[in-house]
DNA sequence: CCTTCCCGCCACGAG
DNA sequence: CTCGTGGCGGGAAGG
C-alpha cells in the first residue's frame, strides 16, 4: 500500500495549523510528513489493515520526502490536518490500499477533510504504526533496539510515544535499556506476562472490589444527593477501596529494570495503571469491564472530593491506555447494558489462558543457563516493584516527596551499584550484556526465588544481617505480600543484586474478606482521621468499611492534603505531615545499609522505593492479606513495617512463629536490591549447572510460594500465576553455606521448594531428584509448611548472619533484615507515615497487636485461591 | 450535551 | 542549561 506519498505537506494547504504550531519541539521532524503509512514490513502482521490505510498518500506535491524509509511513515505531525483529515478519509472510505484516494486528496483537498484529523492522530493508530515496524516473536538472537529517536521520526509526536512506551512497558513487551532506547520483546513475553498480571489482580481482589463499586454505583444512583459529602465520602471510600491502590509495577523475571535511571523514579502511572487495567479483565468473569469502574479502581484513590474532576482526569489516561491495547488486539471496545443505560466499557479479546509461559525470557538467557526449569522458575519469579505512589495519586501522597526522595537516593545507590544501562547502555557491558547478564539475571532470580523460598519457609532466617530489628520482621509472604525480589544483574559493579520490592499490593486482599481484622481497624482510623470517618453514610456497606480501611489511607492522604493545602493539587502538596518521617526512613536506610555493608562484601541493600511501598503502603501494609492471612498479615506487616521503619520497634513481632513461616517480611517496603556475592553466583550457577536444582539450592532457598499454584502440582510452571508472590526475602543464605544441604541434596530441596513453591507434593521427591526439572515444574504444590520445613537451610543465615563471613553468603538479605538492621530510632510507624500522618497510631498500634497474633498463624498461604486454576 | 482524547505546556531529573 | 521523560488538563472533535 501505500505508500503514499507522504505528503508532504506541504502542502500548502493545509495550512493550519497545526504546523505552525506545531511545533514541536522536539520534533523536528515533522515538519515533514511523512506518509502514513508505510508500509509495514512484512512482520509485522499486521495491521495495516488499519493501518494501512492510510492515509493517503498524498501526493501532493509531491514531494515528498518521504523518502526515506519509505516505509514508515511517518507522519507528520505538521501535516496538516485538513488534509490528513482527508486523507483520512479518503481512506476510510476506501480504505486502504488505494491510492487513489490520495490523490484526491490531493486534488484539493476538498473539503472533505474530515476527520482524519483527529482520528489519524489517536493514539491508537500511532501505537499501530509503531507495532508494524517489529514482529510479535522477535528473534531473540537479535539485537531488537529501539531508539526512540528513530521512532519519532517515523511516527511524530514525541509526546506520544512515550504514552505507547510506557503501555508497552507495562506488558513487558519492550523494556527500556537506556536513554533512548528500549528493547523490543514483542510478545515474547505477553503470556508470562498475563499470567502474573492474573495473580496480581487476584490476590488485590480486584474482582471483587469490581462488584462491589458496580454495586455502589447503583446505589449512588438512588441516592444521590448531591453530592454531598457523603457522597463524596463514599466516593472515597470506594475508591479507596478500590484502590488499594497501590500497585506496584509488576516485573518480569528476564526483564527486570534496566535503566536505572528510569526506573525508579516515576514510575508511576501510566505504567502501573496499564497493568492495573489489564489485571481488571484478567479477574473479571466476563471479560467486560466498563469504563467507569475501571476508573474508580484505577483512579480511585484520589477523588476524594471531588469525585467529578476527578474523574475526569485521569480517566482521560485511561483513554490512552485503552487505546493502545486496542491497537495491541488485546480488548475491544463494546458497551454494556445496564440498567441505566449503556455506557462504554471494554472486553478482553486477548488470550485468556496463557499456558503458562515459562519464560521465554530466559530464552535468551538461556543459553547459559538454561534450565528450563530453573528458568521457569525465574520466570516466576517475576517480581512486582512498587511503583512508587502512585503517579495518579499525586494528591495522596502529599507526603510522599520526602520518601521519594528516599527513594531516589536509594536509587541513585542502586544505580550506581549497577550502573546499568543508563543510557549507555553500550558500555561495555552492552555486549555482554546480554548473555551474562542475563545469566546472571537468572541466577539471581533464582535465587531470589529460593531466597524467597526459604524466608517463607522458615523463619527468618535472615534476620541475621542485621536485623537487628527485632525479628519483627518475619512476615508471611504467603500471598500476602510478597516482596518480590527481583535480581539485578549488574554487571558492573559487583555483582548481581537482588532487588525486592514489595508490592504493597497485597492490600486489596484483605478487603475482600470483611474480617474484622486489623484492617477494619486501620480503615477506621484513617477515616477518622481524615475526619471523614463516617463513612456512615451511606449505607456503607460494610464492605465498604472493609474497603474503606483499605482505602481509608488514601482517602485520609487526600483529605488531608486537600484540607491541608487544597486540593489540587497536585503536587504540591505535599504537605506531609510528616517529612520527618521520611528523613527518618532515610536515615535508617543509610544506617541500615552501612552496617549491613560492613557486613557484606557486597553490600547493599538498597531499597528501592521505599516510598511507594510505604506510601501506600502504609496502608497498604495490610494489604495482601490473604484471606486468613488477612489479618495476620496485616499485623505482620505493620508490625514489619514498624519495625522497619522505626527500626525495631516491634521486634516483637520477629517471633514468628514458626521459624519458617514468618518470613521477615519486607517490611521494608521498598525494595532492595541486594548483592549477591559473586562468588556464591557462581556457586550457583555451577550447581544449576549440575542439576539445576542444585542451584537452587545453593541459594538459599527461599521459599516462595506461591499462590495457588502450587497447589496443584501442575506441571508447570506455575510459574506463571503466581509467581511473584511472595518470595521474601528472607534470608539468604548463602548459598553456598548452606550448610545443611549439601549442595546436592540441598539444593534439590531448595529448588523444588523455590519452584514449586508449594510444591511438595512429594516433596520427598523432589528431593530426591534434583535433577529433574520437571519436578520442578511439576511441583507445584503448595508449599506448606513442609517446604519450611525443608527450609530451613534456610536458617542458615539467619541470624547472625553472618554476614559475609562467608563470602558467599549471599547476600540476600531479606529485605527486612535491612530494614530492620536499621535501626532508626525513630520508630514511628510507617503506617502512620503513610497513611495518614495522623493521629493514628494509637489505633495503629492496637491493630498491630491483635494482628499478631495471628499473624502467626496464619502462614502462608493461603492463597489458593487464586489458584484455580490455574491457569495453567 | 456528553464522550473521547489530542495537543502540548510544563515540571522534573539526568547529563 | 539542555534534553529526555512524562504528568496533566484544556479544550476541541466526534457523536
Amino acid at each position: 500500500m501505500s505508500f503514499a506519498a507522504l505528503e508532504n505537506q506541504t502542502l500548502t494547504q493545509q495550512s493550519h495549523s497545526e504546523d505552525d504550531g506545531f511545533v514541536a519541539p522536539r520534533a523536528p521532524v515533522n515538519t515533514q510528513k511523512l506518509p502514513s503509512l508505510c508500509a509495514v514490513p512484512a512482520e509485522s502482521r499486521l495491521t495495516m489493515g488499519p493501518l494501512t490505510t492510510p492515509k493517503k498518500g498524498r501526493e501532493v506535491g509531491s514531494v515528498d520526502p518521504w523518502t526515506p524509509t519509505s516505509n514508515l511513515k511517518m507522519l507528520i505531525s505538521a501535516a496538516s490536518p485538513e488534509i490528513r483529515n482527508r486523507e483520512k478519509e479518503l481512506c476510510m472510505d476506501n480504505d486502504g490500499q488505494e491510492g487513489l484516494d490520495p490523490i484526491q486528496d490531493l486534488e484539493n483537498g476538498e473539503e472533505s477533510e474530515k476527520m482524519i484529523s483527529r482520528k489519524e492522530k489517536s493514539l491508537g493508530l500511532l501505537c499501530h504504526k509503531f507495532l508494524a515496524r517489529y514482529p510479535d516473536y522477535p528473534n531473540p538472537a537479535v539485537n531488537n533496539d529501539i531508539c526512540l529517536d528513530d521512532v519519532a521520526t517515523e511516527l511524530v509526536e514525541r509526546r506520544r510515544i512515550y504514552d505507547i512506551m510506557n503501555v508497552l512497558e507495562s506488558l513487558h513487551m519492550v523494556s527500556r535499556a537506556a536513554k533512548n532506547r528500549y528493547m523490543w520483546h514483542g510478545r515474547t513475553k505477553l503470556a508470562q506476562t498475563l499470567a502474573i498480571l492474573k495473580q496480581v489482580g487476584e490476590d488485590h481482589r480486584y474482582g471483587q472490589q469490581m462488584q462491589q463499586i458496580r454495586q455502589r454505583l447503583l446505589d449512588k444512583e438512588f441516592d444521590f444527593d448531591g453530592e454531598d459529602r457523603e457522597n463524596e465520602v463514599m466516593i472515597d471510600l470506594e475508591s479507596s477501596e478500590l484502590g488499594q491502590k497501590e500497585l506496584f509495577f509488576v516485573e518480569l523475571p528476564g526483564v527486570e529494570f534496566k535503566a536505572a535511571s528510569v526506573n525508579s523514579r516515576k514510575d508511576k502511572s501510566l505504567r502501573v495503571m496499564s497493568q492495573k487495567f489489564v489485571m481488571l479483565f484478567l479477574v473479571s468473569n466476563p471479560r467486560v469491564v466498563s469504563l467507569d469502574v475501571a476508573a474508580k479502581i484505577l483512579i480511585g484513590e484520589d477523588q476524594v472530593t471531588d469525585q467529578d474532576k476527578n474523574k475526569f482526569k485521569k480517566v482521560r489516561r485511561l483513554y490512552d491506555i485503552a487505546n493502545v491495547l486496542r491497537s495491541l488486539k488485546l480488548i475491544e471496545k463494546v458497551h454494556v447494558t445496564e440498567e441505566r443505560g449503556r455506557k462504554p466499557a471494554f472486553e478482553w479479546v486477548g488470550p485468556e489462558e496463557f499456558p503458562q509461559v515459562k519464560s521465554e525470557a530466559s530464552t535468551s538467557e538461556s543459553p547459559s543457563k538454561k534450565r528450563s526449569v530453573l528458568e521457569s522458575r525465574a520466570s516466576l519469579d517475576n517480581c512486582a516493584k512498587n511503583l512508587f505512589s502512585s503517579p495518579e495519586n499525586k494528591r495522596s501522597f502529599t507526603r510522599h516527596p520526602s520518601l521519594i526522595k528516599l527513594a531516589k537516593s536509594i536509587q541513585d545507590d542502586r544505580r550506581k551499584i549497577n550502573s546499568a544501562p543508563s543510557s549507555p547502555v553500550k558500555d561495555s557491558s552492552n555486549t555482554d550484556f546480554p548473555n551474562k547478564m542475563a545469566q546472571l539475571a537468572a541466577i539471581c532470580k533464582i535465587e531470589l526465588d529460593q531466597e524467597t523460598a526459604d524466608t517463607n519457609a522458615h523463619p527468618a532466617p535472615h534476620t541475621p544481617l542485621a536485623a537487628p530489628p527485632a525479628g519483627s520482621v518475619t512476615y508471611i509472604p504467603a500471598q500476602c505480600s510478597p516482596l518480590i525480589p527481583v535480581l539485578l544483574p549488574q554487571q558492573r559493579g559487583s555483582g548481581p543484586y537482588a532487588v525486592y520490592l514489595h508490592p504493597s499490593s497485597l492490600r486489596p486482599n484483605p478487603l475482600a474478606r470483611p474480617q474484622p481484622t486489623s484492617l477494619a481497624v486501620r480503615s477506621m482510623t484513617f477515616e477518622d482521621k481524615t475526619g471523614q470517618s463516617p463513612t456512615g453514610q451511606s449505607a456503607a456497606k460494610s464492605q465498604l468499611v472493609s474497603r474503606a480501611s483499605d482505602v481509608s489511607p488514601l482517602a485520609l492522604k487526600r483529605l488531608r492534603s486537600d484540607s491541608a493545602s487544597e486540593g489540587s493539587p497536585s503536587k504540591a502538596k505535599r504537605s506531609d505531615p510528616s517529612p520527618k518521617l521520611c528523613e527518618i526512613l532515610q536515615a535508617r536506610l543509610k544506617a541500615r545499609r552501612s552496617g549491613q555493608l560492613t557486613n557484606r562484601p557486597s553490600p547493599r541493600a538498597l531499597h528501592l522505593d521505599p516510598e511507594f511501598v510505604n506510601t501506600p503502603g502504609g496502608s497498604a501494609a495490610a494489604s495482601q492479606p490473604l484471606e486468613q492471612s488477612l489479618e495476620v498479615l496485616l499485623d505482620k506487616e505493620d508490625k514489619t513495617a514498624n519495625s522497619d521503619k522505626e527500626g525495631g520497634l516491634t521486634p516483637i513481632r520477629a517471633v514468628p512463629l514458626t521459624p519458617g513461616q514468618l518470613h521477615n517480611e519486607t517490611l521494608v517496603p521498598a525494595g532492595y536490591l541486594i548483592p549477591i556475592s559473586q562468588q556464591s553466583l557462581i556457586g550457583y550457577k555451577e550447581v544449576q549447572a549440575s542439576g539445576g536444582e542444585a542451584n537452587k539450592a545453593s541459594t538459599p532457598t527461599y521459599n516462595i510460594y506461591q499462590t495457588p499454584t502450587a497447589s496443584r502440582p501442575v506441571p508447570a510452571q506455575e510459574i506463571t500465576p503466581t509467581n511473584f508472590r511472595f518470595h521474601r526475602p528472607a534470608a539468604s543464605p548463602h548459598t553456598t553455606q548452606q550448610p545443611p544441604h549439601l549442595h546436592s541434596p540441598s539444593p534439590a530441596i531448595l529448588n523444588f521448594t523455590l519452584q514449586n513453591l508449594g510444591l511438595i507434593s512429594s516433596p520427598g521427591s523432589a528431593f530426591v531428584t534434583p535433577q529433574t526439572p520437571e519436578r520442578s515444574n511439576t511441583l507445584p504444590s503448595p508449599l506448606t509448611l513442609q517446604q519450611r520445613g525443608m527450609v530451613f537451610i534456610k536458617p542458615v543465615s539467619p541470624v547472625p548472619v553472618q554476614q559475609t563471613a562467608s563470602p558467599h553468603s549471599v547476600a540476600l538479605i531479606s529485605l527486612q533484615q535491612p530494614l530492620m538492621t536499621t535501626p532508626k530510632g525513630t520508630g514511628l510507624p510507617q503506617h502512620s507515615f503513610f497513611h495518614t500522618p495522623v493521629p493514628l497510631s494509637p489505633l495503629a498500634a492496637v491493630v498491630t497487636t491483635g494482628g499478631h497474633p495471628a499473624a502467626k498463624t496464619v502462614y502462608i498461604p493461603q492463597r489458593k485461591l487464586d489458584v484455580t486454576p490455574e491457569d495453567s
